[in-house]
RNA sequence: CGGAGUGUAGCGCAGUCUGGUAGCGCACCUGGUUUGGGACCAGGGGGUCGAAGGUUCGAGUCCUUUCACUCCGACCA
């Protein structure tokens, strides 16, 4: 991609009302700018190449695991949620309107109804079980206070997955899995990040565990043990225990940003939505549940929370928008642009995700292009400048900003060593 | 939903107390000089001052109502 095609409308000052540094960052760097509305942000093409970045990991590593990836309309009937109850639960959260025949719809916040609907016009014997299906679309809560960017917005970008079983032992198999998968996904996304003890909340169900990604700013607050893996957020565990209750560690407490909540659910929807299989014995049984979710667009806050510096951000390699950035210092040097079109063109062959840098508007000399790489915050940065006379270019690493001189003639090969 | 604050150009703000021609910085447009760290000079465009009503010869400024956004709290997959 070249970076003169891209609209990246990259500011020096941030809104006086961000307070969060992913929210300012996210804005400054222009990957988002809010849209009309509290909680409601436009997605410009940085925010969007990185979004469908973070999401294609996601869907990666849950097909990987055997589920299966479906789409749920946004709109579902509110019957749906008479049928469970929740459409008092969740009371003014749940947006509602009507269409032209007055017939009463809301905006999906979730959709375990909707998932259990599906399941239960399709599925009729425990043969068909195990099933895990998910999606990976917009829910819109109308939160009482939106706030913090993308951290908490009232339309974000959520996977959400239910699985089906015929025993409860087969959905805490699942429930392991989806545990083992999530932290695949987390790690492969970069973050330093605690799976923990969490209450069920408004889901319902007898066991969850919380996806915390570890940052001072988290909304969360969660104990951690010391000494081995156990954590719990501090709503199911006595904020004064000092031990673990595992190992007999030390607890510390820490701030967190729940980004994934996973839930053995059992019967709570099946069973009032009468959602029901063939058993062996020819006797109808309620589906066994999990349900499992991530915050994808809350992913995005969370990895620029964690990972930032004065600067700018500092996007982890899997979820940046292009993994280098190649900058020509002296744009209209034709030589310089020849030298950095030729590199960019090999790298694309090689697969690498990069951008270049290459405007020539006087506005956009070398200090801002050097501004633009800091801010937005791609992993890698490449001059291209005056040094090309004595065969050398510059890579600087975004974590750090360290730099190093490579030479021209092997560049690509040693490009492609140092960072991948 | 309780408490607090803010609405003036795309963004950041001044002007409001004390009513009298709508301002500044950044961004944007034109031209020129620059070019390894958000450069400089000159010229220029952009506003129903959140909205409605009222007081006044005259309202960004005073009064009333209202809406929106933000922050703290409560709430919350």
């Amino acid at each position: 991609m070249k970076f003169s095609r891209l609209l990246i409308p990259t500011t020096k000052e941030s809104p006086n009302d961000a307070i969060l540094p992913s929210h300012k960052l996210l804005l400054r760097a222009g990957f988002i700018q809010q849209s009309g509305g509290s909680g409601l942000y436009n997605f410009l093409p940085l925010g969007k190449i990185t979004l469908d970045r973070v999401r294609a990991i996601v869907k990666d590593e849950l097909d990987k695991a055997g589920c299966q990836e479906v789409h749920l309309p946004i709109v579902t009937p509110i019957t749906l949620w008479e049928e469970t109850g929740r459409a008092d639960k969740f009371g003014k959260e749940l947006l509602r309107f009507k269409d032209r025949h007055e017939n009463s719809f809301v905006l999906s916040p979730t959709n375990e109804e909707a998932m259990v609907n599906l399941v239960r016009q399709t599925v009729k014997s425990h043969r068909q079980l195990p099933v895990n299906m998910y999606q990976i679309n917009w829910k819109f809560r109308d939160e009482v206070r939106p706030r913090f960017g993308l951290m908490r917005a009232r339309e974000f970008l959520m996977k959400d997955a239910y699985s089906f079983h015929s025993s409860t032992e087969d959905m805490i198999r699942e429930f392991n899995l989806m545990e083992e998968t999530y932290k695949k996904i987390f790690r492969r996304l970069g973050l330093d990040f605690r799976v923990v003890e969490a209450d069920s909340g408004a889901i319902g169900g007898s066991g969850s565990k919380e996806f915390m990604i570890l940052a001072d700013s988290g909304e969360d607050t969660i104990m951690v043990c010391s000494s081995c893996e156990f954590g719990a957020n501090i709503e199911v565990l006595d904020e004064n225990e000092k031990s673990c209750p595992k190992c007999g560690g030390e607890l510390t407490k820490t701030k967190g940003i729940e980004a994934g909540h996973i839930f053995q659910l059992g019967t709570t929807y099946s069973k009032p939505m009468r959602a029901e299989f063939l058993n062996r014995n020819q006797k109808l049984e309620p589906f066994i549940m999990g349900t499992y979710g991530i915050g994808v667009s809350r992913l995005l806050a969370g990895i620029i929370e964690q990972n930032h510096d004065d600067r700018g951000c500092i996007w982890t390699k899997e979820s940046a928008p292009f993994l280098i950035d190649i900058i020509v210092a002296k744009a209209k040097d034709k030589n310089q642009m020849e030298v950095a079109t030729k590199l960019y063109n090999n790298l694309l062959e090689e697969g690498i995700s990069i951008i270049l840098d290459d405007r020539v508007d006087k506005k956009s000399g070398f200090g801002v292009k050097m501004k633009d790489f800091e801010l937005i915050g791609f992993p890698y940065a490449i001059i291209i400048g005056n040094d090309i006379k004595d065969n050398k270019i510059e890579l600087i690493k975004r974590d750090g900003l360290v730099k190093e001189e490579l030479s021209l003639d092997s560049a690509v090969a040693e490009i492609i060593k140092k960072v991948t």
